[in-house]
DNA sequence: ATATCACATTAGATTTAGTCTAGCCTGCTC
DNA sequence: GAGCAGGCTAGACTAAATCTAATGTGATAT
């Protein structure tokens, strides 16, 4: 990935290309598999030891602000990031907690009405299940947040 | 809501009724709205001081995990709760964070292939924009977190 | 060249959200 | 009526993220 490309859509975007801002965005172009925070943080200050905790989460804050990066809560764990490139879902691993890009296609608009005086921004589909390596492996190795562990369909009939 | 209809959702889903259970689950039905783990421990242990912390957790987890509540991670802000009653989809506000239920509808399966070994539970979409209340009241009022502004246009300041 | 100003950065304290620990309680079973 | 399992509790603890107050940086104005 060229560096310029980097401070091109920083500046684009009206954020001045700092060391420490550029660090992160490269840190995340270049491995994408949506890391933590802490993860960007650890990855980012080992390499240069100028960029502080608070810098790593102000710039992640200021690059999702900017739209160039976006952010995924998962339940129960640390949010994860990664770049805003090329239209994808997520799929996020119900026992490791990782996410994962899926294949774009296009999501339909909520129903005419439903939105009332909301304003829309964005539809994201989610996927949940269970990744490649923990469909494998079966035994559990991590389950522990709060997550959904019976199959949907179940339960509850309710009527209201 | 009947008292019977929550025992009994409870019990056959392998959960014992205790009173504390009782409590969160009626909470959560009784007052749609998505609340978060620390306002249903508020509201239940201000109705009844023999609910601790830690239970309303526990019980939330296990809720969760038995399928009758679904959790709702939301970035930068604590993660909220609801039953899963009909199906439905979620919007989130960029602005206060609050979580709406939406009209339902399906949403198409991934493209054939894109899945991999990846084993699928579940789809959903999530909506995100401002909700009617803050699209309506357009000045700030509670925004902090790493949220996108991009697409939106209404330049909210932090800190004032 | 220097004063000024806005933006960036820092270390470390603090807050928030949630989990863990160790012990007690309750109600069933033998 | 002892044993046991699941459930509960207060409060200590942890992880993740934010805040604070001070310092650095670099562009523009004087």
């Amino acid at each position: 990935m060229n560096p310029g490309t980097i401070r091109k859509s920083l500046e684009s975007s009206g954020l001045r290309c700092t060391p420490q801002r550029f660090a992160v965005m490269a840190f995340l172009m270049e491995r994408p598999g949506h890391p933590t925070a802490a993860e960007i943080f650890e990855a980012v200050n080992r390499a240069d030891p100028r960029c502080s905790r608070a810098t790593t989460y102000n710039n992640l804050r200021d690059l999702v602000q900017a739209g160039l990066v976006r952010e995924v809560a998962v339940e129960g764990r640390a949010a994860r990031f990664d770049v805003k490139g090329l239209r994808h879902h997520h799929f996020i691993c119900d026992r490791c907690g990782c996410v994962e890009d899926m294949e774009w296609y296009d999501v339909p608009r909520p129903p005419r009405g439903s939105l009332g005086k909301r304003t829309l921004r964005q539809c994201e589909v989610i996927f949940r299940g269970l990744c490649a390596k923990c469909a494998v492996s079966g035994a559990d190795s991590g389950v522990r947040s709060l997550r959904s562990s019976v199959e949907e369909h179940l339960h509850v009939q309710r009527r209201d």
